[in-house]
DNA sequence: CTGATGGCTGAAACAGATTTCATCATCATC
DNA sequence: GATGATGATGAAATCTGTTTCAGCCATCAG
């Protein structure tokens, strides 16, 4: 096949121009005479031509590639805000280059290292934890980096995150009032900070209630594992069952429920509350209908965004740690208390 | 900051040998003595280098970069794919360039004129319509392209789908055979190829079994379209009502059973069997544990992987359309036949 | 010892743009 | 009419690698 690329130089020959001119035709901001304009652009529709990026970014050393690093999508959070994101860098001129990395640590150092190959002018790493080792390169090539969806103590680090501490406390006050008298969690993966923080304030809030935390156990951000945390809380005497339970997420959450309605034959809310952490689109579906923290998923990834260009642009912007509320959406799968109803 | 990327020149001064054997030491199949490559691999380490990957696509022409254009990712079987599909490609070497392209026509042209900017060495299409001048444009710079879940009657273009229309005619044979009198469709958007052979496999089926479609409704694989569809199907007279319903989808099944069971008050399966398409991991919950056609995402990726790749790798791979059928799954939303259990 | 072979090597060309710099034409001003 | 300012232009440097090419040296066969 013809599998020419058409190049500046050819259209600078057809045009009768050099191929500077052509260059700066297509550069917004670089001076040309009307004339070489209309005929840059003459020669350039009839060959097809358009600027080659790669060129371009090595040359003016901006890739307008950001990095995203992500985990899995299995949590429908994450395609959601990856949706978002996509289409406000696109806005902007900028496109993602997606690398996937399991959980493993090593993993990670590998996949930053070929992202940073690229030339990448930022780096999203949705829902996964850097080592500091691996910051500090990104640092020193010059590389901002933002944290979505999870935080790390590094002040260095920029991070996107809902006030997890704040939502989970809300989420206590609220079983509280609800008067349920034997409160569960079930826990998230612990390496993650929104699980320690949602848990954090969660205890919190039911300690100022008075109230102790009536049993815990681990769901890993899993389905599987999060099905078998609930057996653990559920299967025991009538009497000792917990009365509500705060699920780390929406995703764990919406098996648990699966698990106590139809393995347990339990009702939900009747004998049992469920609360998730979230509020992804399914949390509406009238199936589960998961009374649910919202993740404010639009603003989060706006103020990603935000932040990062910031720091491509401007070199000296300092990082910063944003962390936005959410509200409370009640819904049916929990009793609602007197008061808190809307 | 030393905003300082490392380059193969300054490694070639500190190993004291040329740029070209730096070059070599990192490029596989290159020779290079022993002695030249320690030096060189201990100078770079030393200095933390790593060729610029942009460079080597500007120069080698293979940028090692696909171009993923996706309208949407709401539809979970979408981010299933794409994680897959990610992951099978970064095996190989090879990243996603992201580009999300609302369906609006004239957007995918420019997308795709974007995509082909980046120099990527291939391009996979998931679920949008190409125009024929774009896969033209394409086959021009040489650039090989894969539609992933739509096919397109153009001979020239390489597709990935499941075979819709024998799972539209499986899933008739299976409603004729439970006994169903008056069979309903709920159609996805009818721009998509998909829609259209689901739909016509389906029709096929019914017919060949002496029954009519019995009802019709256009639900455009949008949430509220569905539960729109759902409500003029089935706010008619109790004895005029569907009593099966086949969804193009699975993710409008899911609203159509909500709107069925908490709007209208119906019991599913025992007033009406739903049927969905595409098994995405939520149709197996056990609040909507829903019969569908399975599309076995997992070939699907590996088929368009090993194409795509044939086809960048091998200049005159000839293109081809691929269709994998996918089993009818057999759960509770749906009546099912004698001599039909598992 | 000579000549051929073959593996390494560095210099230089190249990929396709942006950007600097010096030149030059044009126009307004005095 | 000379001067200076302004804006457009092309030549050339640059970005960071890969790859070609010719030269070099060592090894080995004869």
């Amino acid at each position: 096949m013809s599998n020419s690329r058409i190049t500046a130089q050819q259209v600078a020959a057809i045009a009768g121009v050099s191929q500077s001119a052509v260059s700066r035709v297509f550069t917004p901001g670089a001076s040309a005479s009307p004339r070489t304009v209309a005929k840059v652009q003459k020669a350039a529709l009839e060959l097809g031509y358009r600027p080659n990026s790669l060129a371009r970014a090595m040359v003016s050393g901006k890739s307008r590639m950001i990095g995203l690093v992500v985990a899995y999508l299995q949590n429908q959070f994450y395609p959601d805000a990856m949706e978002r994101l996509s289409s406000q860098l696109q806005e902007k001129g900028y496109h993602l280059l997606v690398f996937l990395a399991a959980q493993t640590e090593g993993n990670i150092d590998r996949v930053v290292s070929e992202i940073l190959d690229y030339q990448v002018d930022g780096i999203i790493a949705a829902s996964v934890a850097m080592s500091s080792d691996l910051s500090e390169r990104c640092r020193q090539v010059g590389v901002p980096l933002v944290l979505f969806n999870r935080s790390q103590d590094d002040p260095g680090l920029s991070s996107v995150t809902s006030d997890n501490r704040a939502g989970g406390r809300q989420v206590a006050e609220f079983l509280v009032a609800g008067g349920h008298q034997r409160i569960a969690y079930i826990a998230g993966w612990e390496g993650a900070s929104t699980q320690r923080d949602r848990e954090a304030g969660f205890v919190e809030g039911l300690q100022a209630a008075g109230q102790p935390l009536y049993a815990r156990a681990v769901g890993n951000f899993k389905l599987e594992d999060a099905a078998a945390a609930t057996r653990q809380l559920f299967e025991v005497p009538a009497g000792d069952r917990p009365d509500a339970v705060f699920v780390a997420n929406d995703h764990m959450a919406f098996k648990v429920m699966d698990v106590l309605r139809f393995e347990l034959g339990l009702a939900v809310p009747d004998d049992v509350s469920v609360v998730g952490y979230d509020d992804v689109q399914a949390a509406g579906w009238q199936a589960y209908n998961l009374t649910t923290v919202r993740q404010p998923a639009n603003q989060m990834v706006s103020e990603t965004v935000r932040l990062l260009l910031a720091q491509i642009e401007a070199e000296n912007t300092p990082p910063s740690q944003i962390k936005i509320g959410g509200p409370l959406v009640l819904r049916g799968s929990s009793r609602i208390a007197e008061g808190w109803e809307r």
